[in-house]
DNA sequence: CAGACGTGGAA
DNA sequence: TTTCCAAGTCT
């Protein structure tokens, strides 16, 4: 680090503001508000996921929820359909949990100040300090993933952020940055500007320098060491894991012709808790048993291509077997079990690996 | 504190 | 192909 931040912290936000007015971005679709329930819900879509992914899921879940009150009189079933894709799903439970709580206990509006939004599920600190400042301008810094890379490169601050000292030094220093900054600061553009910022300009690879607005006070510029910081953190060898997925096919009636599939619905919490994946078996004779208990001989079941999908923390090879049977023999779903008409799969909150399955075969 | 928690795009 | 990781939070 510089021995001295202070003549560099003075003419920080303002140099950022600067910058997001003429560069930065300003037609996303949940721009331009000042309403908390749809900052809130972006700042949500937004956690860990890329803006690309979740323009279309936003505007779909908008559409369907336009606000605290509608999204508080549904069910989580009916919620879950409009975040299955999309990933991190206890962040559409604490949603809808959050919508819920506002609705109760709230008067149906998001408190105004941070701390008391950060109380609420699903809400941290960075959060609840994004949704104050776009929403009511509130000085109050946020510290994301592209705030982290912008603030360990311009300051110089080593250290993994997974580190209690690391993590409490970057959020001292965005502090500071607030308070150097003149009264008059346009809060929301400080906030979008670093967003902007990291995520256009001094990304991970290939920093721009050239364009940045921070160049003339970077440590990292002025050191050359743009790609040692963020220090990145030890990564793990990700385990894997195994799975064989049953598609059973129960053949069509007048009323759903094409046929119903027997689907589970997940635990919560867990992977893909609140929606429906097929039954899962971890070895053959696993799937045996279940195929005999719905009266279908296994050596009936046709083996298709498997796939591997990648989660953070492991990795899942799935093999699917495919059975049909006929709607006379079988007998009722077991807990958490359902079967669910073919022309209803594609409003059905599957996980992604399960949409493709399936989509194979009944083209969703 | 370290691990759980998804998915897809980019290098 | 493999690895990283993107507007984090919760336990």
């Amino acid at each position: 680090m510089f021995l001295n931040q202070e003549p560099r912290l003075a003419e920080f936000a303002g140099a950022v503001v600067e910058w997001q007015k003429r560069h930065g971005r300003h037609h996303l679709p949940w721009q331009g508000t000042r309403d908390a329930y749809r900052i809130w819900l972006s700042e949500i879509m937004l956690q860990q996921t890329q803006v690309a992914t979740v323009v279309g899921y936003y505007e779909r879940f908008l559409s369907r929820f336009p606000d605290i009150p509608a999204l508080a009189r549904a069910s989580q079933d009916e919620v879950m359909p409009y975040w299955a894709g999309l990933g991190y799903y206890a962040r559409a439970r604490n949603l809808h949990r959050c919508a819920q709580e506002l609705a109760a206990h709230w008067d149906g509006r998001f408190p105004d100040t941070p701390e008391q939004i950060a109380t609420l599920p699903g809400i941290g600190r960075s959060t609840a300090a994004a949704i104050a400042a776009f929403a009511y301008g509130t000085r109050s810094p946020i510290m994301d993933g592209n705030v982290k890379r912008v603030f360990t490169r311009y300051f110089g601050i080593y250290g993994v952020s997974s580190q209690r000292a690391t993590e409490q030094l970057l959020w001292k220093t965005a502090e500071e940055a607030v308070q150097a900054a003149p009264a008059a600061l346009d809060m929301a553009a400080y906030t979008q500007g670093l967003m902007d910022l990291g995520s256009d300009c001094c990304t991970r690879g290939r920093p721009d320098c050239a364009r940045c607005p921070l160049q003339a006070g970077c440590y990292a510029y002025a050191h050359g060491v743009q790609h040692e910081l963020p220090t990145p953190k030890q990564k793990k060898a990700s385990p894997e894991r195994e799975c064989k997925m049953l598609i059973l096919h129960q053949e069509g009636s007048v009323l759903h012709q094409a046929g119903s599939i027997l689907l589970e619905q997940q635990l919560s919490p867990g992977i893909w808790g609140g929606l429906w994946s097929l039954p899962q078996y971890g070895d053959a004779s696993a799937l045996e048993v279940a195929c005999s208990n719905w009266g279908q001989p296994s050596n009936q079941a046709q083996k298709m291509a498997g796939l591997l999908h990648t989660f953070t923390h492991f990795k899942l090879h799935i093999e699917p077997w495919y059975v049909q049977c006929a709607a006379t023999v079988v007998a009722e779903p077991g807990p958490r079990q359902a079967w669910v008409p073919v022309e209803k799969l594609a409003s059905t909150a599957l996980p992604a690996p399960v949409r493709k399955i399936l989509g194979g075969l009944f083209d969703l």
